[in-house]
This record gives C-alpha cells, structure tokens and sequence, in this order.
DNA sequence: CTTATGATGTACT
DNA sequence: GTACATCATAAGG
C-alpha cells in the first residue's frame, strides 16, 4: 500500500495504524524523527467536536479535501495542532497527532522546545508542534507531494498494543471513544 | 502527585 | 460576543 492510500481509509483505522508510524522533520540540513505515540480521531456530520461538523468553513477546508494532507489551527489563540487528513476528497476526516517519541534529533527538539523537561518534549498536540517547529504554514502541506523535504511520513515496522479512551479537550461528542495511545 | 487559572488569536454565530 | 481539539505555572496534599 501507497503512502497515500493508507490515509483513504476510515478515521478510526487510520488513527490506530498511526500509532508507531514515523514523522521526519528536516530543518536547515538538522533532521527530526519522531514516532508517534498518541492520536485522535475527528470526522464530520457524525461527530460534533470536528471542525468539519457543520460543513465547510475556509478554516477546515483541508478536512474535506484529498487524504495525507496537513491540517494545523490554532487552539486557544497560542498554540498549533497538526492532523493528517483521511477519507477519500470529499469526506472529511483527519487524525490529531497528540504525542510522539523523539526518535533522532533531540539536540534539535530541546531548542524549539527550551526550559521543557525530557518528558514534556512532545507529550501534548502543542507541545508536539513547537518540538517540530510547525506552524500554521503547513496548513495544506501535501505529505505525498512533489516536496517532501521538510516533512515526511513513514509506516510503522510493527505492530503496537494501544489503550482507547475518550478525547480530550472536547465539550461534544464527549462520549465517543476515539483516542489512541501506545501502551508503555 | 493533584487541581486551578491566566494567556492569547481567530473562526464562527 | 462566544467558544475553543492547550500549556505553563502555582499552590496544595
């Protein structure tokens, strides 16, 4: 399976196999590897936390559009969260990368993410994109695209055992259970 | 460890 | 005007 097929899949299948999956970072000749360790699911008119909820707005056009595609908004004003877009053009979806593991480039990370304890790197979705150095200026990247210099995706090798749980930072749709993260 | 709270920009109603 | 897909702090246990 293609890179981009993977993510024309349902939300909840490709935001489990997400899981263990590599996210690269190039910056200045200075390379990111990260593997992500927790990810959420949000989809369109079956869930009301999506963005995608009630249709498309300029903001969340992305979600609507094809899959492997960047989606990053700003939440609260302060900070970034990046997703990944799923579901075939037309049918919104994306996953939210929560968390992930400092694979390569740690020297790297800890400047983007100063004062942050070694735990703290990357354990949260704006804590993640500070770490990565993404900013609203992805919002549309192509992750399979002509340019994947600066950022890429890479399966996972394996297999991993993850717990499922309610999102986080919602006030609909609450009950759903749509998070995923590695077990330790 | 836990809970509480202020900071902050913008999309949308 | 309101509502956020959050984080870093501070204070209490």
């Amino acid at each position: 399976m293609d890179g981009r097929s993977f993510f024309n899949r349902h939300t909840l299948v490709v935001a489990q196999e997400l899981l263990g999956s590599y996210l690269h970072r190039r910056i200045d000749g200075e390379e990111i590897i990260v593997r992500i360790t927790e990810t959420e699911c949000y989809r369109g008119k079956d869930d009301q936390a999506s963005h995608a909820y009630s249709g498309v707005t300029p903001r969340n056009r992305i979600m609507f559009g094809p899959p492997g595609f960047v989606y990053v908004y700003l939440a609260y004003g302060l900070h970034c969260c990046m997703n990944i877009t799923t579901e075939p053009e037309g049918c919104p979806g994306a996953v939210l990368i929560r968390a992930a593991k400092p694979i390569a480039g740690r020297k790297l990370i800890e400047r983007l993410r100063v004062g942050a304890a070694e735990r703290n790197l990357l354990n949260g979705p704006g804590k993640l994109t500070k770490g990565l150095s993404v900013d609203l200026s992805f919002n549309g990247y192509d992750l399979f695209g002509v340019d994947t210099h600066p950022f890429s995706w890479q399966p996972r090798d394996k297999s991993w055992k993850f717990n499922v749980t309610k999102r986080i930072g919602i006030t609909k749709s609450v009950e759903l259970p749509w998070r995923f993260i590695i077990a330790e």
